[in-house]
DNA sequence: TTAAATACTGTATATAATTACAGTTATGAA
DNA sequence: TTCATAACTGTAATTATATACAGTATTTAA
């Protein structure tokens, strides 16, 4: 944690459980109380500490006005996606991207890795990092993350049916893939809204 | 929501916006301010009412002390595990059990429907729900949800290396389950911690 | 070694906030 | 019709709370 000293710690951690456990935060005197302080003051010297340090936001003049600053932890980044588990299960994260560092964030759940060459008639390259939202909606035409029979793959919608959906390379070497949802494993991860190249 | 009028219910819903973007709960002047009324004791009345309704608590005396008051959405109870997705999936769940409804609550993330006799000489028959933790330790001996190629199933977890895991089966009648981690996909979803059975 | 930061005590005060009490008006159920 | 509930206005008092100022002692980085 930030660089806090054991006791910034420990009313840090204070501060926290007490707001998951009454669903707001505490007063310095309560603070106080519950540390040993004989003045409120001590609380208040704390919070303001925790407040330089980042970890606090205080709005001034409102009681009990503390908030977690809450650490961006930044969007995922999908390598290798693990079979029979969530696409966003912790040991398929790569790495994560400070939403902050990045214009393309908005409505990006996942970043995914690509693999192979099936998609570079769309410009799109192996290693390249797709921006994949989870709720847009899956139409034809828009380059879809499907999941058949729990291998990952990234392909254009070209029809979709409830017999049969066909998923398209962007590549002539490769021929489409027919699905039939009824009887194979089909299910939709997203729809790619982006992607990022990284030339270093 | 449980028959709050549409006042209430726009009260309610400024309350909640409030703590998710504040971190904190609003005071009544607050309250009032925002929806126009000239005196604090309007919002007092709306809160009374929520506390009254049982959608929110009030600490008295405290600042702020407002909280929602979640509902107890139950343990989910897992019937037949669509392949290719979490377990735990919206599809998969067949019901939820309020944990105030049961004992047999505390540490467990799921209940889950037994299918099959491979159980039957450890007393666990079809229909049963074991009580699933999804956390703890995974060992030799212990009743294991485990996932082999996407097939879910509960067994006996007889040895475990990083080569070999041996599931036994209770049924003399079945053999045990070998699986190579390394060439076969398997997880473990889990440790059955308890049983539930209803006769009715 | 010296200033800054940490971790408090102790006092005090302005103001933020809860909440009671007394009303008004409107609506719908018994 | 009458009573309960809902949705407020208006006032006011008690108490809860933030927070400044003045200290003390100890530890840590420059």
């Amino acid at each position: 944690m930030n660089n806090l000293t054991s006791r910034q710690f420990e009313i840090f951690e204070f501060i926290k459980k007490e707001i998951e456990f009454n669903g707001y935060p505490p007063t310095r005197s309560e603070i106080a109380k519950v540390f040993g302080f004989k003045s409120p003051n001590a609380a208040e010297d704390h919070l303001k500490a925790l407040k330089k340090k980042g970890v606090l936001n205080i709005v001034s003049g409102a009681s009990r006005g503390i908030s977690i600053v809450k650490e961006d932890l930044g969007i995922p980044v999908i390598g290798l996606v693990n079979a029979g588990g969530p696409i966003l299960a912790q040991e398929n994260i790569e790495k994560r991207i400070p939403s902050s560092q990045n214009f393309l964030s908005h409505g990006v759940d996942f970043y995914l890795r690509v693999r192979g060459d099936s998609m570079i008639e769309a410009g799109i390259l192996e290693n390249d990092l797709i921006a994949v939202n989870k709720k847009a909606q899956i139409k034809k035409g828009s380059i879809v993350i499907a999941r058949i029979n729990d291998e990952v793959t990234v392909k254009t919608l070209k029809s979709i049916s409830s017999e049969l959906v066909v998923l398209q390379p962007e590549n002539s070497d490769y021929s489409n893939i027919e699905v039939n949802p009824k009887t194979e494993d089909l299910s939709f991860e997203g729809t790619c809204v982006g992607l990022l190249r990284d030339f270093s």
